[in-house]
DNA sequence: GCGACAG
DNA sequence: ATCTTGTCGC
């Protein structure tokens, strides 16, 4: 498992992590369709956390995107690097994340990540953030509808409606589960909405969360609790 | 002006 | 996110 400090210059203030968002926004690429569904690797990054300890642990778990086998996983460790600010939540998993990607022995393919891409605020979500800082592929599938709105999406699983910002569409709720409450679906960087929920539907063969997220939260939380000090 | 608000 | 056992139901 790796450990990580804070980053030098990491934002330490909400104007300095928006003044952040700005400037990077601007880097997403949305004109990429993204590797084909049900292809390749695909890996879910997911973060817990100690607030006794002010620790924070984050998992990578790339899996086969055919049989959903883990192909391999990795954790690392460190200090909390910002609080928990409705629309500033990358900054508090990302240096963590990094490193865990950073630790793994083979490319990561798709990263899925457990929150939105391009549903926010500005724009500019934990998964459109971290593919901007390392290239990925990266959408995002979240459990709950934030502050946007949407319709309700047929019971049936594959059924999907729009995720509103006013009348803009930034995701999709879409039902992973016959008549289980949704996941909100965004494109983080360099994948199409439509493929982001074909990737999600190929991640959810038993479950309403996607295996990524659903390996990546237990191995993370796993690596909480083993660590000391 | 007062809440609500990914994890 | 996190605090937390059993329990109702397919």
């Amino acid at each position: 498992m790796t450990t990580v400090r804070i980053p030098a210059g990491w934002p330490a203030t909400e104007e300095q992590a928006l003044a952040v968002q700005d400037e990077l926004r601007g880097e997403v690429v949305l004109d990429e369709s993204g590797p084909p569904p049900g292809t390749g690797y695909v890996t879910g990054v997911d973060v817990a956390y100690d607030d006794e300890r002010d620790v924070v642990a984050a998992a990578a778990v790339v899996l086969d995107a055919v049989s959903l086998d883990v192909v391999a996983e990795t954790t690392a460790v460190g200090q909390v690097s910002f609080p928990y600010v409705p629309g500033l939540l990358a900054f508090r998993e990302i240096p963590t994340v990094l490193a865990a990607l950073d630790a793994l022995p083979c490319d990561p393919g798709l990263v899925v990540c457990d929150g939105y891409g391009l549903a926010h605020p500005r724009r500019f979500g934990l998964a459109a953030h971290l593919g901007v800082l390392t290239g990925l592929p990266t959408i995002g599938v979240a459990k709950n509808p934030f502050t946007f709105t949407h319709d309700d999406p047929g019971t049936a699983r594959g059924s999907a409606a729009p995720l509103l910002a006013g009348t803009e569409e930034v995701g999709r709720a879409l039902r992973t589960r016959d008549g289980v409450k949704p996941v909100f679906v965004s494109v983080g960087h360099r994948v199409s909405l439509d493929n982001a929920c074909a990737h999600t539907l190929a991640l959810t063969p038993a479950y309403r969360l996607p295996e990524t997220t659903r390996r990546a939260d237990s191995l993370c939380r796993r690596a909480l609790r083993d660590t000391t000090g």
